[in-house]
RNA sequence: GGCGAGGUUCCCGAGUGGUCAAAGGGGGCAGACUGUAAAUCUGUUGGCGGAUGCCUUCGGUGGUUCAAAUCCACCCCUCGCCA
C-alpha cells in the first residue's frame, strides 16, 4: 500500500516538496512527521478536520504524528484579525484550550504513548517563549532573505492589505519550530494547510542550511464547497464544532446530510475512511439517488467524530423525523415541568426555550412567514397559550421552518 | 514623527443635524418548488412590547444642541505617501 499515493487520490494533497523521495520513505519506512494547530478556540472545528485526516492516515500507515499546538503564537494572538482588537489570551487558558483539543484529537489519533506511533502533542510555547531575541537573530534570522519572503505569495497577498513585523515573524517562528523538531524529534516531513506552504518550505530551507540535511513537506488543499464557502467558520447556522456541546452529534450529522450533491463523494474521500473503490461506486449514484451518498457520508463522518454510537442516534433521529421511521427517541429534546404547559405556555415562550429561536421577535416573524410547527401543525398565532390536547405522550414537537426538529418532554 | 484617507448594523458599502434601527448588495432565515440537494421566484433580516412606545447599535470618551451615525475636543486603531 502506498500512503501517498492514497492521499492523493483522495484529494487530500495540494502540493509537496520532492515527492519522489518522499513517497519513497513513506513506504519504507516509518518516519516522524508533525501538524501545527493554533489553539485559538477550546473546540476543533471543521476547517481542523483535513490536517487531522491526513494525520491520521499517516499513522495507520506507520508513521509517527507530532501535534503542534501553536502555545507561543497563540499568547502573542494572531494579528491577521480585522478592527478589533486582538485578544491576548493567557498561558493558563491557552493550556486549558490544548487540553481540549488533545481530548477531541484522539478520536482521530491514537495517543498511546506506548506504541511507536502514538501521537505526541507539543507545545511551541517549550521552546519559542526561551529564546533570546539576539542569538535568535543571529543564528536563525540571518538565513532569512527578506527579499525572498517578500516574493512569498501569502505575503504579498498581505502586502496589499498590510500587516506587522510580527506576523512578517512567523515564517522565522515556524521555520525554527520544524528546526527543532528536525534536531530533537528526527522529525523530517512537516504536513499543514494550503496556506502554510511558504513557513513549511521556509523550514525546510533552515534545515538544510543549519544542519545540511533534508526535509519534506506537502500542504492540504483549502476545502471549500461548490458554493464558495470555506469549510471553516462560516457554515450556515454558524460554525460546525467537533465539541458535542458546541455542536451536538444530531446537528453535526445534519451538517453533512444537507451537504451540497456535488460535494457528497468528494467529502467522502476527504472525511471518511471508506476505500476509495468503496466511494467510486457512490460516486455513480446520480440524482435523489445522492442522498444515499450523504446519509453514507454523515453517518461514517460522526462515527468519526463522536463514535459510532452517537451516529446511530443522530441517524435514527433523522429517520424518524424525515422518513416517518422509527421512534423519536433521539431527537435532541428538552425536559419542562408538566406545570408548565397546565399553567399556560405559548408558542413563543417554547420556541425561544428550546433555542429554535433566538429572540421572541424571532418567532414571531417566523410565524407570520408560516416556519411555526408544532406537532406536525402549523402555528398561526404563536401568542396564545398552547394547550394539553396537542401532547402526545407527554412530549410535543416542535418545528421552526424546514428542518429544524426539538422534542419536548413535560415531566 | 509629518501629511492625507478612513473606522457604520453578520460582511461589503451608502448616509454629513431631525423624515435613521440606518439605502443597496452579499450572506442568513422563511415560504413556494424539490430529494433534509441545487437553481429560481417571493418575503424577511437589532431587542422588548398590545402598541404611531421604550431600550441597544454607527471605533472610544467627553461636549454643543430641544435633537447627533452626522457638529466640536481629546484619544485608540487601520491604510497610503513622506521621514
Amino acid at each position: 500500500m502506498n500512503v501517498l499515493q492514497d492521499l492523493i487520490d483522495r484529494s487530500l494533497v495540494y502540493q509537496m516538496t520532492n515527492g519522489e523521495r518522499l513517497n519513497d520513505l513513506l513506504r519504507t519506512g516509518s518516519l516522524s512527521f508533525y501538524i501545527g494547530f493554533d489553539a485559538t478556540a477550546s473546540s476543533l472545528h471543521l476547517g481542523h478536520l483535513v490536517p487531522l485526516m491526513v494525520a491520521s492516515h499517516l499513522q495507520k500507515a506507520g508513521h509517527k504524528p507530532r501535534i503542534l499546538i501553536g502555545g507561543a503564537t497563540a499568547l502573542v494572538g494572531d494579528p491577521s484579525g480585522r478592527s478589533t482588537e486582538r485578544t491576548m489570551e493567557t498561558r493558563e487558558t491557552v493550556n486549558d484550550w490544548a487540553d481540549s483539543l488533545k481530548i477531541q484529537m484522539t478520536r482521530f489519533l491514537d495517543f498511546d504513548n506506548g506504541s511507536a506511533t502514538g501521537a505526541v502533542l507539543l507545545n511551541n510555547a517549550d521552546w519559542l517563549n526561551k529564546l533570546n531575541y539576539i542569538n535568535f537573530l543571529r543564528d536563525i534570522g540571518k538565513h532569512f532573505s527578506v527579499n525572498r519572503m517578500l516574493t512569498a505569495e501569502s505575503v504579498k497577498q498581505r502586502l496589499e492589505t498590510g500587516f506587522s513585523f510580527l506576523e512578517f515573524n512567523y515564517t522565522l517562528l515556524q521555520s525554527y519550530d520544524f528546526l527543532h523538531l528536525f534536531r530533537e524529534e528526527n522529525c523530517i516531513l512537516q504536513v499543514g494547510g494550503a496556506d502554510q506552504w511558504g513557513n513549511i518550505v521556509a523550514g525546510i530551507d533552515l534545515i538544510r542550511r543549519k544542519e545540511s540535511a533534508e526535509a519534506y513537506g506537502f500542504t492540504c488543499p483549502l476545502v471549500t464547497t461548490s458554493t464558495g464557502e470555506k469549510m471553516s467558520k462560516s457554515q450556515p447556522g454558524g460554525a460546525i464544532w467537533l465539541d458535542p456541546n458546541l455542536t451536538s452529534p444530531y446537528q453535526y450529522y445534519q451538517f453533512w446530510i444537507n451537504v451540497d450533491d456535488r460535494d457528497a463523494a468528494y467529502f467522502m474521500k476527504l472525511y471518511t475512511y471508506l476505500p476509495m473503490n468503496e466511494i467510486a461506486e457512490y460516486e455513480k449514484l446520480t440524482g435523489a439517488d445522492t442522498r444515499r451518498t450523504k446519509e453514507k457520508l454523515a453517518f461514517e463522518a460522526t462515527a468519526i467524530a463522536h463514535g459510532k454510537d452517537q451516529a446511530e442516534k443522530a441517524q435514527n433521529a433523522a429517520k424518524a423525523l424525515f422518513a416517518g421511521k422509527g421512534d423519536q427517541q433521539n431527537v435532541p429534546a428538552t425536559d419542562l415541568h408538566l406545570s408548565r404547559i397546565t399553567d399556560g405556555i405559548s408558542a413563543v415562550d417554547l420556541f425561544t426555550e428550546t433555542g429554535l429561536c433566538s429572540s421572541r421577535g424571532e418567532v414571531r416573524r417566523l410565524g407570520k412567514q408560516g416556519g411555526l410547527y408544532i406537532q406536525g401543525e402549523r402555528v398561526n398565532a404563536p401568542e396564545e397559550k398552547i394547550t394539553e390536547e396537542l401532547l402526545k405522550d407527554n412530549s410535543l414537537l416542535l418545528r421552526a421552518g424546514k428542518k429544524r426538529y426539538h422534542r419536548i418532554n413535560f415531566v
